[in-house]
Parts: C-alpha cells; structure tokens; sequence
DNA sequence: AGATGCCATCTTGCATGGAAGATAGCGCTC
DNA sequence: GAGCGCTATCTTCCATGCAAGATGGCATCT
C-alpha cells in the first residue's frame, strides 16, 4: 500500500473536514460514530476493519482503535477475529435508556432550579426559546425541525447543570437512542403534551422550585417512554 | 525484543490470574485499573507507554489500547505524544460524581421497590445481609469490612434494579472515586446513620412503596455527600 | 445422498519500525 | 547575565507483517 499517505481522505459523507488538528483515530470515532447515528451502517451489519479502513483512506490501526471507544460507548462490539457488529436496540434497551434519562434528567432539573436567581433564569430562558422554536416547527408541521429543537432543550438542561460526567452519560444514551427517536418522530402523537412539560419544567426552574423541576422532567420523561415504548413493540420492531 | 512471546508475565501485583481466554489488552486493562484503584499508580503521575509495556511484558499496543478504554472510563487522561497521565480527583469532581450517584441509585431504588413481591422480598433480604454485615464490621471496629460491605449493599442494590446502562454508569463513577472513599473511610463518622439508612431502604422496598425508597435513598447518598465533602476540602486534599 | 474432516481464506491480535511532534539542555549572541 | 534558537532525545502515531483463530466449501468416505 501506498507509504505516502494522504493526509486527509473523504471516502466518506459523513466525515467532516477537521478543524484544527485530529488524529486518524479521532476522524475514524467521528466519522463511523456518525455513520452510525445516520443508519449508514446499519444496525445488525457486521464489518471488517479492514474494509473501513479502506473506504476512510488510512491502515487499521486507527479503525481498531476507535472501535474499542465505540464499542465503549455501546454502540458497536468488537467480535475477536470476526470483525464490527453495528448493535441493534431492542425494545428492552429502550426501557433502560428511559430509565437513565428519568434518574439523570431529573436531577440535572432539580440542580438547575437550585442555582443562584440570576443563573436559573438565564437557564429558564434559554430552554424557552428552544420550547419556542418547537412550538414553530409544530406549527410549520416541521418534525426534523421539532426533533432539534427537542434536542436542543435537553442538552441545554444538561449543561446548565454543570456536571460533566452527566452530560457524558447524557450523550452516550442519546447516540445509543439516535436512530429510535428519528425513526418514530413520525408516529408520535404527544407533542403539544411535549411542549407544555417544557413549559413547566421552565418555570419551575424560573421560580427556584427544584422538587418541582424534578417532578416535571420526570413526569415529561415517563410520558414520553410510556407512549415510545408500545409504539416500538407494535410495529414489530424487535431491534432497530 | 524477544519474538516468542511469554504468554503471560506477571510483573504486576494486581494482575490476576486469566481464568479462560483473555487477551493482552484486557490483561493490561485489568492490571492498570487495579494499578490505579490502589494508588500504585499516584494520581498525577505520568507514565510512558513504553515503561508500563516493558513492566507487563508485552509490546506498546496492547497497552495503547488499554489506556483508550481507561480514558473513556475517565480514569485516565492520554496526552498526545507525551504519555498517560493518571487522573487525581478534585472535590469538584466528588460533587459531580455524587450527583450522579443520587440520580442513578434514586432510580434503581425505586424500580427495585416497585418489582413484583417475590423479587421485592429478596432483593430486601440480599441488602439487609449486607447491611448486617456492616453492624458487625462496626461492632468489631473493623473499618475496611465496613467498606467492603457497604460497597457490596450498593452493588446488591444496583443488580436488582436490572438495568445494565445503569450498571455501568456506577461501576464508572465508583472506580473513580474509589481512592477518595478509601482515604476518608477512616476520617467518617455517620456509620451507624448509614446503616440505619440502609435498613429504611430495604424497608421501603419490602413494602413497595417506590417513592418512600426514591427518598430514602437520596437522602442517604445527600447525608454522605455532605459529610464527605467538607472533609475534603478542610483536609486540604485539593486533588487526590 | 448425507455426514465428516481438511484446507484455503478471511479475520483480528499483537509486535515492531519509521516518522513526526514535544521537550529539555546547551551553546551562542547581544 | 538574559534570551534565543538548535539539536538530541523521548514520546506517541500509524502502517505493516506475521501468527493464529474462525469459517465455509469441497472432497471423501460410508
């Protein structure tokens, strides 16, 4: 194989042009953690490092290496000499992300609600605006555009709480759950029910009531699980 | 370097004996997560990859990819061309890893109080011998006991609740922090209110009643916080 | 025809070498 | 004496080679 290598080669969409200085590691996680994300790589599809390391233009190593983080992350498993099995998510996984949303969420709510006056209302604005731009994208029957800005709401709750570990965690199971929200965005019937429980969550964190603020992300959170969940069994989708 | 390879050179005292068929990254996994829960290896230190390769005799990339697991574990931090650098914990770092605690053992608390009676019964049992097992470590001033027993209701408690997500995210946070509760173990006062913490968990969840187990179990996890906090900070261990 | 064992091939695990970035020490200049 | 640049050295990053496990197909035997 060719000893010169190119520094950057794009054999893939979803491989972004690096900003300052990346690894081949780094562009391998980012590029396959995106593949993933998107259904490029399909759930179930088992690839060989070899072959990605073709298509993303660098050797193995630097596949093997972000594999192990991916697979870390819970989004692949590194089967020893068979090669990458993209996970599937069962129902079952579902119910426990729901279960670390509930728990994680609703303390960050609570922590948030508990900040200094002139904190907890920048936070209170800052996740209106987002419940804003949902309520648009209702309007405009945008639902792409209302799943961002759902997005949008809960990272901005979680960095507002100001914990690193959580938004670490937080970020894991969404990259787990990416591809069951954006597939069932269409079948879901509880959006203004969604955007009243971000106003209340808002408030309750505008007027400096944690237990509150808790009660309302869970409450938001066990809807949200409750109407997702039988969706996914009645569709049949056994893994996803 | 020599080409036949000693299949297995234990130059590390944590390093167990492989039970099946483990491979030299999980071998330099194991051993350098045990290295550092024992503080063999010194937060703060910096190692070559190269010097912990040669200690545990094999070649830098087994070891290189150990470190990756370890740095997405947060126990770790790899610096580019310079080496791992074994991460210390700020109080800061203990705030937010008790956040997480309170989130996350909240709900497992919860879940395993509303199981079925038959589960209730037996997960109340399993974390009442635990707790047993402290009121003796204490009777008998036996504080390392006392440790390993509280260590094992919390373990207990998390396995019932049945989430594995949720599994991991305590097993992460609690190798992180596992060198600040061995260092304060014998600076702690609350023993007794621990255990009688403990039993109204298990009581809680005996009775089913998921939101008085919810509470019990934060409040448990808040009264540890801030007993352990200050003692951080007024002992002056700024990073450990 | 059905079962079985062998082997060609595909896969990763791991070791190693070359390249390049980071760093510290030393000598030079002003 | 202070500051600056050069270079020797130490470090990781990544490509690649070899070995060994896994697998599927084919020939052979019953």
């Amino acid at each position: 194989m060719a000893r010169a290598r190119p520094r950057r080669a794009d054999g893939v969409p979803g491989a972004e042009e690096g900003e300052k200085k990346t690894s081949l590691v780094d562009d391998a996680y980012d590029a396959m953690r995106t593949a993933i994300r998107d259904a490029s790589f399909a759930p179930g599809y088992q690839a060989s490092e070899q072959e990605i390391a073709l298509r993303l233009g660098m050797s193995r190593t630097p596949v093997h290496e972000a594999a192990i983080r991916l697979q870390e992350d819970g989004l692949v498993r590194v089967l020893p000499r068979k090669g990458i099995l993209i996970l599937a998510l069962a129902p079952d996984d579902v119910r426990e992300i729901y279960d670390v949303l509930i728990a994680i969420e609703g303390r960050a709510a609570e922590l948030v609600a508990a900040l200094p006056k002139v904190e907890r209302l920048a936070a209170a604005r800052d996740l209106d605006a987002h419940t804003d731009a949902m309520a648009e994208s209702h309007a405009a029957a945008a639902l792409p555009a209302w799943g961002e800005a759902d997005g949008r709401f809960h990272a901005a709750l979680i960095a507002h709480a100001r914990n690193g570990r959580m938004s670490r965690v937080i970020q894991a199971v969404n990259d787990q759950s990416h591809r069951a929200r954006m597939l069932t965005l269409n079948l879901r019937r509880g959006l203004e029910a969604s955007i009243a429980e971000h106003r209340q969550i808002a408030q309750a964190i505008r007027a400096g009531e944690p237990v509150e603020a808790l009660d309302a992300m869970r409450r938001h959170r066990i809807r949200a699980r409750d109407e997702l969940l039988p969706l996914l069994r009645s569709y049949g989708l056994k893994h996803l």
